[in-house]
DNA sequence: TAATCATGTTAACAGTGTCAACATAGGATG
DNA sequence: CATCCTATGTTGACACTGTTAACATGATTA
């Protein structure tokens, strides 16, 4: 029986990455997951200043994950621009309903990004590899219609995984045009993304 | 000094929107509000089964307010059925940048929608305003395009919203593509509008 | 008038994030 | 090798939370 632990810090991470999926980041508490590691309730205060820090190490991680999903999207060699967009958008879609909570919480106002810095940048990580496949699909157009662009899909798809996820209109027993909608884009993504994108 | 408050619900509710809409949902207690009321801690659970069924309500209202909302830029009958359509989508973006918590509330997970069955209806109604309009500017189609368009564009300004909500991107100091992006969308929603929609 | 019932109260419970004070182990320094 | 320092752990406490049980009050109704 040790007294240090060794690797206190990552496995809190790792564990709280489980738990915010699972629970969600409003049901999980500091003292929960810190008994999980088999530790006392305030050890994690040596790694993490507040809770709050240890959700923003979370949140990264869900979005360098959201990053190489879509490079992995963006890197099938064999498929044209066009698909690869469609592809990117699909698995943007499919990481949102996916991984539901940890979603949630990357969109949350519990974190306030502007206190850590490299969470922004995670975030911002998106909007590039957006930016890559948006430029090679419209060439000649400028940076700042460029920008817009990518603004206007991100927000698409984003907004999208919000319905979906949110409003449980399709999962519901009451039977709304809205909710047979949202069964109707939820079974066939890929159909929708082209007719909304319009590529 | 009476025992009874005589409107204690009314109350509980109102305070409750201000509350939310101030500090955020998840920073409201049900003990401060039943203070600010001059009530006792518990004398809420007379009127609402949980916390969460208080919020259910304002959540209720903040879709009421929305629909409201949407219902007057459709109404302006000096505009063209195409300007009503914009109205609506930048009345939707403005409420969702100046009643930012409450919005918040309004799509967040810890209100489960398929308990409160009116909560549901609320957010329904804004999917119907958008059928309307939408009904118009494109005769001769299916009702199942209609629906699935519906929710392109209700996908779209939700997912706007929550870009220029959530990221802190041009508020920051980091000067970033998407931020400058984000700082440029926002100057001026009502272009963006124009060239997102294609209408 | 008496009984009922909605609506208030107080006391308590288990749980939370966080801080201060203390303990221990292992590496750096003499 | 002995000593000190620092990182990392512990215990105990504080103020706060949602929620329940038991009791009090006052208005409505039989």
């Amino acid at each position: 029986m040790k007294y240090h632990h060794g690797n206190l810090k990552e496995e809190l991470i790792s564990s709280a990455c489980i738990v915010c999926e699972s629970d969600g980041y409003d049901r999980m508490s500091l003292r929960s997951i810190a008994k999980e590691a088999k530790v006392s309730q305030t050890a994690p205060y040596r790694h993490f200043k507040t809770k709050e820090s240890l959700l923003a190490e979370v949140s990264a991680r869900g979005f360098t994950e959201l990053k190489e999903i879509l490079q992995n999207a963006n890197a099938k060699k064999t498929l044209s621009t066009r698909d690869k967009f469609l592809e990117m958008g699909q698995a943007y879609i499919e990481f949102g309903l996916s991984k539901r909570n940890t979603y949630d919480l990357m969109h949350s106002s519990v974190i306030d990004k502007t206190q850590f810095p490299e969470l922004l940048n995670s975030a911002v990580g998106t909007f590039e590899e957006l930016v890559y496949v948006l430029a090679e699909l419209n060439p000649g157009i400028s940076a700042k219609d460029l920008d817009i662009k990518c603004i206007h899909h991100w927000a698409l798809v984003h907004g999208l995984v919000g319905l979906l996820r949110n409003e449980n209109l399709d999962a519901s027993e009451i039977d709304t045009p809205a909710g047979n909608a949202m069964g109707l884009v939820r079974s066939d993504i890929k159909s929708f993304l082209i007719s909304a994108l319009e590529v």
